[in-house]
DNA sequence: TTAATATGAGCTATATAGGAGGCATTTTAG
DNA sequence: CTAAAATGCCTCCTATATAGCTCATATTAA
């Protein structure tokens, strides 16, 4: 039962999803579909990608990165093509560390 | 009335959400971080995390970033103070842009 | 200008995501 | 090897996000 859930998100993260949002809707006129052209592609609402575009927090990731997709946006840096050499090099180095990490005790390294 | 919400993502969607997952686990064991610790830190549940580092799409996008930048991993290739540059510059050409889309009517650009 | 339509914003009902907790397994430190 | 602890993966319950409207406003093409 989420008891209440009052989140706080860092400036980081608003910006993150702020600028995200602007870059879907920059994709999207730029492509020159309407917004519920491009909803109806991605299968959600228009409202919901309004609230994306305006960059709330509080949507499904995978809407968001379905909706970047059809408009262009590029996330990480990387094209869809090379998401799956991503993914394997980062597999081998997760593959090299510890599988469970042991909480220091005191004496922590604070900082 | 969300009637049956039965949503499919694209193969670069999930790609995306797992390899943002495989990146934030990366970091949070490279930080010697528990999975307790950071969901902690994040103000989640561990299986929240859980299912982020895994790469379900169905989670907060906010949640999600937040994780991310409590384990350093960069978000559109920025680091956060040239985040709000970002912004600006999206929101310029945005205004250079029509506000509406007009829907093409036939002969339309399909290819 | 005017008509057509895209957008923004709000509402409500409901499907669903998330928190809490439990349990089995895996991994690590000693 | 053993004990302690981290992780993976459940299930249940409810707070909440979402679809589906509606309406008002803004914008565009003509």
């Amino acid at each position: 039962m989420p008891k209440s859930v009052i989140r706080t998100y860092s400036r980081y993260t608003r910006e993150a999803t702020r600028l995200l949002g602007q870059m879907i809707k920059l994709g999207r006129i730029e492509r020159k579909l309407t917004a519920q052209d491009l909803a109806d592609r991605a299968g959600v609402s228009r409202g919901m990608l309004q609230r994306i575009e305006k960059g709330d927090p509080k949507c499904e990731i995978g809407v968001a990165f379905e909706l970047a997709a059809l408009v262009g946006v590029k996330l990480f840096d990387a094209d869809a093509s090379s998401l799956a050499g991503h993914i394997n090099r980062t597999e081998e180095k997760l593959a090299l560390l510890p599988k469970h990490v042991r909480k220091t005790k005191a004496v922590d390294d604070e900082f």
